[in-house]
DNA sequence: TTGCTCCTCACGTCACGTGAGGTGGC
DNA sequence: TTGCTCCTCACGTCACGTGAGGTGGC
């Protein structure tokens, strides 16, 4: 096949094949002598696309050479030494680019509270299980903070579950703040917030800079897309229908046991039981209410479940269509909310 | 000063300095009319660092000169525009880079288990805390995952403390298997971990791979570094002088509200107690032995106890140059090893 | 004849680095 | 005189992209 057509199915331009041609990479299979065409082959598509995927990761042609004239276990070392390149350089950049931010930004920027490191660093590892990765929607990727006098919360959602947790700062804030900071920086962040004594956060800009014991500062970036009124979701619950305390311990060991992608809880003469098409299992605790069976994701629920606080766990339901409310039975400060979802078909 | 004293003081090479010259982005204060030399000012010291800077982070020119024509909030958002492109493009490059080595890697790869996924994600977030993030020891940033038949442990310590978990199969596994897997890259995954039903492990060379529910593939570079003989140091600890159990919720409630970097434990007549400059608090629970003082970073004790199991731990202590031993007190699936440290000089 | 693909060859890109050949000050 | 710094100017780097000017097949 002529080079145009050759390009488009294996995702190079035209200039790009005769170049690869010129340096030895990637000869075409023919060259007509008259006219100087060139022609390749189907058998080339495999190998010319391995080069554009290669090429598409930042590998230097000098290594690409290198990747095809070895065999498959020293390719993967190749291609992982030169991904670890990369990694390194962002991480270094990254770096970079905080303490550059921190001096722009030391000027102007506003106090908000200070925190335990490893306080505010459980409380981000709790709260992160919610947010979502979809890239479709970036603003869910992020962290909801609020700042008040005497309380600091964390919030996310990927809008099959929703997370809350409420720290108290070690000295009244004194300020009112929100912003919705990047999930992907804060996740870059915790290992240090953990190792580090007291953790005090300002915002300059639309950034959130995390100030720490040993003087270093990270930064979040902020972002200014509106984040879903979750204060508003939360008040505006209707009753619970259903009341159930639910042994965290035993219904996670239960739910570490199977296989199944969705999880069947039915409320029945005051029980809370998992109902598993190979044996239901009785959970231990109570419930009110009448009759219910309810369906949830397991990627939702487990994650819930095991994130919360405490072996006595409070599950308040309102129905197939309503949301869940999950929370320790005993302490309010951490507060999860999962939707159910319908019936599997199968 | 002249273009070489200039250029050691900012980072820069003299003909770097020259060619921003020419292009006009940083023009030397003086220039001798005669012999053509460069003088450069004090004052110029601050912008051409600053510029130094925006170029390790591989800002374009272009921007680099909007960036210094521009107020503080204005620049502020260029750079951190301009990190989020690099952001994107490595993580778009790391999914590339994915794709590439599940094509290679497919082939004489070795299954190792399967596990629930948001069960997976919560054991790596729980091991993670004890990763080191420390560049001199890369080993320690790492993950030691040992695979038996019937039970899957992750491991990771950073000297001070070490954690580790064990987790059941959703099969028997066929093989033992053990290797140490990157944190950063096992970090990244977490979140699609979650969102997975069931998580595949497979071991291709020098990469662990992760098969999911939706057919995709994460990947996490191998070490061949040696990691620490946990094993032979979770089995060659004295036995415990002094046995205490701790309610879980307390003692973090406590800690929560502390500033400072150290804890103080004493065991004293059956008690366990926190020794605190503004009043000591006691500890509900028990404890035998002696009496009995240890210290404790705040950085270290406060997660191990954080990512504990359950709401009654079990706290064995040998002394204050030994291990102490952290664990649920109904279940042994998750164990933490804590490192005293020194009373603190003030 | 028109429109399309293909060719070669020279030059541009981006941010400098590297020499060659020469000068100025201690 | 020697060694050092500085100068200009041309060319190289890396992996192509762009356009000019021209050809070949339907």
């Amino acid at each position: 096949m002529p080079i145009g057509t050759f390009a488009r199915i294996v995702g190079l331009t035209a200039s790009a094949l005769r170049f690869y041609d010129d340096v030895g990479i990637l000869r075409p299979e023919r060259v007509d002598a008259q006219t100087g065409y060139r022609f390749y082959s189907d058998s080339q598509v495999a190998s010319a696309h391995r080069l554009s995927q290669l090429r598409d990761i930042g590998m230097p042609l000098a290594d690409v050479t290198r990747f095809f004239g070895s065999d498959n276990a020293e390719s993967l070392r190749i291609l992982g030494d030169h991904m670890s390149k990369v990694s390194a350089k962002t991480a270094q950049m990254q770096r970079s680019a905080a303490r550059l931010k921190d001096s722009l930004g030391a000027d102007a920027s506003l106090t908000l509270c200070s925190l335990p490191g490893p306080v505010l660093a459980s409380a981000v590892d709790q709260i992160l299980t919610a947010a979502a990765v979809d890239p479709d929607f970036p603003v869910l990727n992020g962290v909801r903070l609020v700042v008040a006098p005497d309380s600091v919360s964390l919030a996310a959602t990927d809008r099959y579950r929703f997370a809350m947790r409420t720290l108290v700062p070690l000295q009244p804030a004194s300020t009112d703040w929100s912003g919705t900071v990047s999930g992907d920086d804060l996740r870059n962040a915790v290992s240090v917030i953990r190792r580090s004594a007291t953790v005090t956060l300002t915002a300059a800009g639309n950034l959130l800079c995390l100030r720490l014991s040993d003087g270093s500062v990270s930064h979040c970036q902020l972002t200014d897309e509106a984040y879903p009124d979750f204060q508003q979701l939360v008040g505006s619950l209707a009753t619970a229908t259903h009341r159930c305390t639910v042994d965290k311990r035993q219904i996670l060991r239960v739910l570490e046991q199977q296989q199944a992608e969705h999880v069947c809880l039915r409320v029945d003469s005051g029980r809370l039981r998992l109902l598993r098409p190979d044996g239901d299992v009785d959970l231990d605790g109570t419930a009110d209410g009448s009759e219910l069976t309810l369906w949830f994701e397991m990627t939702t629920l487990y994650p819930a479940l095991a994130s919360a606080v405490g072996d006595d766990l409070l599950l308040d339901l309102r129905g197939t269509d309503q949301p869940a409310v999950l929370r320790s039975a005993d302490d309010g400060d951490f507060t999860t909310i999962v939707m159910p979802c319908r019936e599997p078909a199968e």
